[in-house]
DNA sequence: CGCCTTTGACCAGCGC
DNA sequence: GCGCTGGTCAAAGGCG
């Protein structure tokens, strides 16, 4: 390996040095460098596997949005038709309003549109408050029951800026109680700035809102409004790392996903170990012809 | 007191 | 015009 034609390299480093007459100390401290070597060899590896892993999400959750939105395309498309149905097609097949392509694993997706964003969010089940959380501030101004669904749709306004057109619809997804479908219209006049824990929706217990005096500005991104409400590269880096945060957040949520991400890292580790033992046979091999 | 949620009433769009 | 549906308004009440 080439660690060990370097260290090989080093240790002949000093020709007029007779191998056979080195100290103690010396010992000690080719042994100690050997060991941060190593170290540092398994933090560059590390890092790269974490930028590997990182890269991974992110076309994941790209795919994802995509997927999402074309979904979603056919999900309005359906719907409309089936309004123009009777309702006796409905009564005869009530699963079939029943989006079932809305079932995913992502603690918080989001489909892109013109001036709209679809928002899943993963909830548990148990849960019965309309949260969802996306870093801004929302006063509920209406609840409806709507035809297609039997769970109320919750109506948000923007709260942190009185002439904010942002809006924002929440609802319990048909075929999944444990999935949030959030629709946001319009763009925030501001910035995304707001409590850390969202103050949206209808929380069991009355009032939710934290003061508007103490907002903590958070990373933003579940909604294009956020993304289009502030500029440059920065923000489409911070919405690109929030999204990344939620996919990584969502998989190390799913059990199988991290049973096989450790499968997959242990195995990684093992022959990295089983290499660098290898290696420290090889230098140990260098260090005794080189003695 | 200020801000919130709740909830019934109201309005607009659409199809018949 | 009527009925249905989704969206919005605004009064009432709660909470810190």
């Amino acid at each position: 390996m080439e660690e060990d034609s370097n260290l090989t390299i080093d240790l002949n480093s000093n020709p007029d040095q007779n191998p056979n007459e080195i100290s103690g100390g010396e010992l000690k401290s080719l042994l100690k460098y050997n060991q941060d070597y190593e170290l540092v060899e398994e933090l560059c590896r590390v890092k790269s596997e974490n930028k590997r892993l990182t890269n991974l999400l992110t076309i994941v959750s790209t795919n994802l949005c995509e997927f999402k939105q074309m979904q979603y395309e056919e999900e309005e498309l359906s719907r409309k038709r089936k309004r123009k149905a009777d309702d006796i097609y409905n009564n005869q097949n009530p699963q079939n309003n029943s989006p079932d392509h809305i079932v995913c694993s992502g603690d918080l997706t989001n489909v892109i549109r013109s001036n709209t964003s679809i928002v899943y969010v993963r909830i548990d089940p148990s849960d019965f408050s309309l949260v969802v959380k996306d870093g801004y501030q929302w006063r509920k101004y209406g609840q409806k029951v709507t035809r297609d669904n039997p769970s109320p749709r919750a109506y948000y306004k923007c709260s942190f800026a009185p002439a904010c057109p942002a809006k924002k619809k929440v609802q319990r997804s048909v075929d999944d109680p444990s999935l949030l479908v959030a629709t946001y219209e319009g763009q925030h006049h501001h910035h995304c700035r707001s409590a850390p824990a969202d103050t949206s929706a209808a929380s069991p217990s009355g009032r939710g809102a934290p003061s508007p005096g103490r907002p903590t500005p958070v990373p933003c991104g579940a909604s294009d409004e956020c993304s289009k409400s502030q500029s440059g590269s920065d923000q489409s880096n911070e919405i690109h790392q929030f999204l990344v945060e939620k996919m990584a957040s969502s998989l190390t949520r799913n059990h199988s996903f991290t049973t096989a991400l450790a499968a997959a890292i242990t195995g990684r580790i093992f022959d990295e170990v089983i290499s660098s033992k290898s290696s420290d046979i090889n230098i140990s091999n260098s260090r005794g012809f080189s003695m």
